[in-house]
DNA sequence: TCCCAGGCAAGGC
DNA sequence: GCCTTGCATGGG
């Protein structure tokens, strides 16, 4: 449902809205402004305008961007499964039926949801955005979000000074261990031979990063979908429509449980649509 | 003033 | 091992 034209990658697709799929909370550089959206991706860069009977993503990097946003697969597939759950999801599915689970960056989804513990959306992106402005490349689209040696080579009073807050020590340390993984542990291509539950363990040794920060990480930048993100929201969705008497440390695994390989996807429309009710 | 936000690390059992 | 507590910051 997306072919490239000269003018970039024409998406007619029901299955393809921006402003699910930006808004969603998976992801934090984006802008809007006039009806357009646009999105950065560390060094890249793409805007997405309404365009006749769909929309249309101008972007130097189009190949980038079909892996970004998923156009490859089968959304529809995905929504008609998971609608088909319960009355709940099938609202959920009906409210955010734009969604799709973007395919992104490993040290800047990492980075970034470490900036998220505790913290609400709006902060955790202007935090990203004062990074991304002190550290980050310069492009022509804007500031390329840091690369590791850059993040590496300031002192923890840098994270304190873009008000990271107490995450600040978090960030220094995660840098570092990165920085001086000689042997690669932490690469992605060697993260990525690991199974979901495997690679949430090893990301859980970082600092910053734990049960719910791994999830997001494995979710976002390793699109693994046998995964589920626990925090405040999906707890307040649980015991809203799931109640089945877990503490809150045993919610993840039993909504993998019931959602198996497509709990990525059921997480962020449940996420999406609880917010939306503030 | 208190509570909350895409939680986590450290310390006490 | 599990449970509790403290934590920077800004908005409602």
């Amino acid at each position: 449902m997306f072919k490239q034209t000269k003018d970039g990658i024409l998406v007619t697709d029901n299955r393809f809205r921006p402003k699910d799929i930006l808004e969603c909370g998976q992801v934090f550089r984006y802008t809007f402004s006039n009806g357009v959206y646009g999105v950065y991706s560390v060094d890249k860069f793409a805007q997405i305008l309404p365009f006749e009977d769909g929309y249309l993503i101008k972007t130097d990097f189009p190949d980038y961007f079909i892996e970004y946003f998923d156009l490859k697969t089968d959304y529809e597939k995905i929504t008609d499964e998971i609608s088909s759950y319960s009355p709940i999801l099938k609202n959920a599915v009906e409210y955010g039926q734009g969604i799709r689970i973007l395919k992104q960056d490993y040290l800047e989804t990492l980075f970034s949801f470490i900036i998220s513990a505790n913290n609400n959306i709006k902060r955790i992106q202007l935090i990203i955005e004062r990074l991304c402005v002190a550290l980050g490349e310069k492009t022509k689209y804007g500031y390329a979000f840091p690369t590791l040696s850059a993040l590496a080579s300031v002192p923890v009073s840098f994270y304190t000074s873009i008000g990271a807050g107490y995450r600040d020590v978090n960030l220094y340390r995660t840098a570092q261990i990165l920085s001086n993984d000689e042997k690669g542990e932490f690469s992605y291509q060697n993260l990525n031979t690991l199974n979901s539950s495997a690679l949430i363990t090893k990301l859980c040794r970082l600092y910053g990063v734990g049960e719910k920060v791994a999830n997001c990480v494995t979710l976002f930048a390793f699109s693994r979908k046998d995964v589920f993100p626990v925090d405040t929201w999906i707890k307040k969705v649980y015991h809203e429509y799931f109640e089945n008497g877990h503490a809150d440390k045993d919610i993840c695994k039993y909504l993998i449980q019931l959602f198996g390989d497509y709990s990525g996807y059921v997480q962020q429309y449940l996420f999406y649509y609880q917010r939306s009710k503030f």
